[in-house]
DNA sequence: CAAATTATTTTCCGGATTGGACCAAATAGT
DNA sequence: ACTATTTGGTCCAATCCGGAAAATAATTTG
């Protein structure tokens, strides 16, 4: 037995083995999958198991329990969003506040494109009260939507944001980027949309700056107003 | 032993029972709302019949099977919705089409407030490819969808819409507005909105409005342009 | 290499849940 | 009052559930 999960072991009296590792990316990758399809409660552990290939008893190993798989896969791919998006505003951080929000939108549509479980299983979760819930706002959203909105807050100060309640205004644009995506099965035979043309990719992604970010940054505005990352 | 759901009894030698229609509702709406919480599979007939505070074989003699039933439940909901839809339109056909655009998104969002499952239920069943999409898509999806990027097509002409592709713009529109009301779970803890505040809806679509709908009409433009309802 | 540890396989469990069948009783139209 | 319709109560066989446990295999470490 053992006290914690193998993903946040405290004292590996031995080094973790690389099949671990392997199988526990395989189970993560699956879970995701799953979860976004179906829910948690639609979700079973051994259907999770037979998508990743391996025995269903592993996850118990690895994990726990359901719950806590639950946890890891959603740091997972929480995780590793907000990685990308990181990465994105270092890159960008010397250019202007539109720019930077154009960027990270880009960011968030291309990562909801090649996983649309992030947008999913929010929604998913979303959907009725539950402890995952709460834990997901209070771990992963919050913290993003927070910063977001004040980023989103100043455009609007500056014009270049339509006017109104921030916090609606973000969640338009995040509902809209992500759920595009995430409707990949249905766009395309109820509008005639491929999800997997890059031209569809470009189109939505320009259509969300046409439509929330419309106004030109003041020229006047100096572009060296520095950025800092996401805690 | 009966042919056909009780709904689409071809010829009853008697007529139907009053309490029929009563369990036959309560058995509908309970369905929506599950399946709109967990999902098709993620529900269970039983959980259906609790919710309705009925026997569960009732299911079984009203709707024949799981899949029926899920299937009147979404007839049931669509058409609901379509009704105040076309009941709108017909009150605005004397309207702009920009006015007449506006109800619309103002039905939508207060169909979408009272009756969440109609948004989420689209979205849990997008969430991969099932017959039950394709049904769903041929059945209310498509003409609804095509009626309404008609519209939108026109007012992109008349420089009130955003310009861009229609479709895009269009399933921006309906996820925005679908989607907030659908999270209202998640926003009141992420981001401090209340959904069932009134003024709070107010604000959706007057944000809505703002940044899908732009433009403002051309003043030369003859307000009678007959609009023909759904079919 | 050998021992110790980690990871996987295999088997099993008790219980809950699944969709659906069946029939007797109640109810409501005619 | 007669009869079709609707409901209540019960039952079933099958499957699936999450998880426990023990036997086996594979790796790291000394």
């Amino acid at each position: 037995m053992h006290e914690e999960s193998a993903l946040h072991n405290v004292q590996p009296a031995r080094k973790q083995q690389q099949r671990s590792v392997v199988t526990q990316q395989k189970l993560l990758n699956a879970a995701i999958e799953a979860f976004a399809e179906n829910g948690f409660k639609g979700t079973s552990t051994r259907d999770i198991a037979e998508r990743a290939g391996v025995h269903h008893p592993l996850i118990t190993y690895h994990f726990k329990n359901k719950d806590q798989l639950w946890r890891a896969a959603a740091d997972y791919i929480f995780t590793a969003f907000s990685a990308s998006l990181n990465k994105s505003l270092k890159e960008h951080s010397n250019l202007s506040p539109k720019s930077q929000m154009s960027a990270m939108i880009r960011v968030y549509v291309s990562y909801a494109k090649d996983h649309p479980a992030l947008h999913k299983v929010m929604v998913q979760e979303a959907s009725y009260p539950s402890p995952r819930l709460d834990w997901l706002i209070e771990e992963h959203l919050k913290p993003f939507f927070d910063f977001a909105i004040d980023m989103l807050g100043k455009l609007q100060q500056l014009g270049v944001a339509v006017p109104g309640n921030t916090a609606v205004l973000f969640n338009m644009i995040r509902l809209s980027s992500g759920g595009l995506l995430a409707l990949g099965n249905e766009l395309g035979d109820s509008s005639g949309l491929d999800i997997d043309d890059p031209e569809t990719i470009d189109e939505i992604c320009e259509m969300i700056l046409r439509v929330f970010l419309p106004g030109e940054m003041p020229a006047a505005y100096a572009a060296n107003t520095a950025v800092e990352s996401i805690a």
